[in-house]
DNA sequence: GTCTATAGCCGGATAGAC
DNA sequence: GTCTATCCGGCTATAGAC
């Protein structure tokens, strides 16, 4: 377990993640990683097999960084409520980087969607832990349909920032996002 | 003007349309079209000169189809609100396919939000023309906030089609289907 | 108008020296 | 662990025969 070559493949990880973002799955080459993080092409396949493997890689990467956001949501207050207000300005973090390239969950399920069926599964793991902690806000204020308003609040974000990129509507971002809090606390009402 | 060549055109147009809509833009290559028209990869640069033009000749495509089916809105009734409603309709239209490989406008453009600029330009043309016929009718009922409900409406559609892709839940179009209707009528009461 | 052949480039992946 | 050189295939686009 040489803690040498570790560090190399956490740049490669951050570079593909970002990358992967800003141009997509597809459209990023190792060419380009090997571009941002200087580390040259061939090495890659000492710490991937493959192009899917990094994938996989930056995939579980984004899901312990919302790990770590929802960790903060739920330090922050006791109150299941205050979380969803508190998740849904995640909308408002990066507002720029919405308009300019979309969510990173969102856009790259969709782009793998119409690739690999299994390359689509692994984006939508991210997908899944968002819904399952959202559910679990939404049940722990005893609503029945949480299940249902989970994916609600979710389509709800997601419609928006495809949107708001499609046009590049800095505003609309903004807008909606006090619309989406305004939902949360009708659909949370005592 | 020979008339030979234009049906070879549209079938290529035909062709790129429903690849790029199943696979995406950046993952269809030329033998794909050619595989599925039997059209040699060389002969299309008699009608387009580049893949380019494709794109702007298939989005040009699809916009004539979205004209039809809002003059048939119209058509159908007279009532905005019906004519809405009716718009809506083309959420359930094609339920397995917009579980399959999303919205093929929203798609699109969430696509080449990631390529050039130009690219994702053509591509906003056909939302262009969708939110500037839902605006009219809301006007058309006197609602002063036609441009935000516009963007709403589109807004909550293509968020239903991107999780309803990335899940493969065709219960959550037809759910969703229904409260977009729902909501359609509370925005135009009287 | 139609088709074949191929240029020229870039992709992911591999082999093997150091 | 690190890096260079390279294979092989697919891509867009072009040239030119018919």
């Amino acid at each position: 377990m040489g803690t040498k070559g570790e560090g190399n493949r956490q740049r490669i990880i951050d570079a593909a993640d970002d990358l992967f973002y800003r141009r997509g799955y597809n459209q990023t080459s190792f060419q380009d990683i090997s571009d941002a993080t200087g580390i040259p092409r061939g090495n890659f396949y000492y710490y991937f097999k493959t192009k899917d493997e990094i994938l996989n890689a930056v995939v579980n990467s984004r899901i312990a960084g919302l790990n770590t956001i929802l960790n903060q949501c739920e330090l922050e207050t006791d109150d299941a409520r205050e979380r969803l207000l508190l998740f849904s300005d995640m909308l408002d973090f990066r507002r720029d980087d919405v308009v300019q390239s979309g969510c990173p969950i969102g856009s790259l399920s969709s782009e793998l969607a119409k690739d690999d069926t299994e390359l689509h599964e692994v984006s939508r793991q991210a997908f899944v832990l968002l819904r399952d902690w959202i559910r679990l806000q939404f049940e722990t204020l005893g609503l029945g349909n949480a299940d249902d308003l989970a994916m609600d609040l979710l389509a709800r974000m997601q419609g928006v920032t495809v949107m708001a990129c499609a046009f590049k509507d800095v505003e609309f971002v903004k807008r909606s996002h006090q619309e989406v809090k305004d939902w949360i606390k009708a659909k949370t009402l005592n």
